[in-house]
DNA sequence: CGTCCCTTTGATTTACTTCAAGCTCTGTGG
DNA sequence: CCACAGAGCTTGAAGTAAATCAAAGGGACG
């Protein structure tokens, strides 16, 4: 994992290591004709660089562009009170951010960067103006933000009833899943989140997560060294991220 | 709470009872020009009536409509396994039903009624053809769409770190601000919903919800008598819902 | 080298689930 | 009309998962 863009992959030829990016974010990886990538190239932006803690964009600025995450990490937080702010989302490469924001005319939360991350900016208007006419573009856009939604939505009412280990295997199987999609390995990952951001985007304290890393780590289910995470047992993890409810009830 | 459809009303002389439904669904109540309501009723078809436990659409069933609810209560459940189901929404009159699907191309969860309800169907491929000559329409269509995402993912992330009764106040203060927008009390409403499908709701049990509803009582913040609900102190009930945490750490 | 942040580990407390039993409604069939 | 079944709701007692509080160890970085 030393590099995440890939050049000339995903089956459009030529395509610029930016460009494979967001035809990821954009398409779930379900190809477009080399016109159509072509139409597209040329309204991303080259590569944004963002150093560690840097913004990418504050909660309540105009909403203008969505951008696609080629490398890093960043995460997303709404503030709610003056005293409350909500860690709603992690992006890894591939991602799509700023989906949230479009309806809204504002952006819904901030994105900062965990570590130095690169992002490819996609001017909002042109983008609309390109799925004028290219309809199968559109098509799939739709199609992949309201599959996100889904899944973050199911993800999240199932959470509510789940212990704490099932919800950190959950998430550990979804970031798990996301690299896998991008072709990285689901296996052995760098999660650049602290504890206590994972606590917070799960509903857990850091301790609890800590802990209940160290009780994976026993049962030999994965292996944890500070943010690096190599998983051992997926069928296992599966099967306690999808036990139902705190306890087994019994019939 | 005799009769939920108001006749004559909402600034568009001679809208009809179902007309006036799904412009507040489509809308949030903010006035189109008569001529676009007008456009509008011809495409909304007269309220269909449901009875407690039937089914508005099933799960995997292709996408053709959205549905307002005019009167009664619904509730929406998604199977993710063979064994497990979960209770994602309640729809009550004002509601726009089956915004999650559009994009997906199939219905992603299963929506009945859990008391007598009339809905007004909206056929969706001729209210995208409406919204390509009204401009005005599709914008606002999409903005309430959106508002409404945004604010179901932040109270669920809110609720993923909040007590039994932080989680309880937080549902009954949605409620009742929903019946408030649609311009009915917000303090005393019926609200036809078992003790365990709002448990499974907020990933709470049955007995919780129960014990917390009385604790709530003893503490005149609420009467409740069955399924009737009436708030006696709504000021206190959004401290409970907003009080960061479990507990409150002391600084 | 020392400061700060992140993490780990331990002890205690508490909120919620579980299990169980009884109670109130509603509808149904004798 | 009453008996009775069944679902929904309430209440109690016990157990457990996770939060809190506290303290100490490890890295990163100035």
């Amino acid at each position: 994992m030393t590099s995440h863009c890939k050049d000339g992959h995903g089956g459009v030829k030529g395509a610029s290591g930016s460009l494979w990016c967001c035809l990821n974010a954009l398409c779930s990886s379900q190809g477009l004709a080399s016109e159509e990538a072509a139409l597209l190239d040329e309204i991303v932006s080259s590569p944004l660089r963002l150093e560690k803690r840097a913004v990418l964009y504050e909660q309540e600025a105009p909403f203008d562009s969505l951008y696609a995450v080629c490398t890093g990490c960043l995460k997303q937080e709404t503030a709610v009170n003056e005293t409350e702010t909500l860690l709603t989302s992690f992006w890894l490469p591939g991602d799509l951010i700023g989906c949230d924001a479009i309806g809204l005319g504002r952006y819904p939360a901030t994105v900062s960067a965990l570590e130095t991350a690169t992002v490819c900016r996609l001017p909002f208007a042109r983008l609309e103006a390109l799925t004028q006419r290219l309809p199968r573009l559109r098509r799939q856009l739709q199609c992949t933000t309201s599959r996100a939604r889904h899944e973050e939505r199911i993800i999240l009412h199932q959470l509510l009833s789940r212990t704490a280990e099932a919800r950190l295997a959950c998430f550990l199987l979804v970031v798990s899943d996301c690299f896998h999609r991008r072709g990285y390995s689901p296996t052995h990952f760098r999660l650049p989140v602290s504890r206590n951001d994972i606590g917070s985007y799960l509903g857990l304290t850091q301790e609890t997560v800590g802990r209940t890393l160290a009780t994976y780590q026993s049962q030999r289910l994965l292996r944890v060294n500070g943010r690096e995470y190599q998983l051992l047992d997926l069928a296992q993890l599966e099967r306690l991220a999808s036990s139902t409810g705190r306890r087994q009830k019994r019939p």
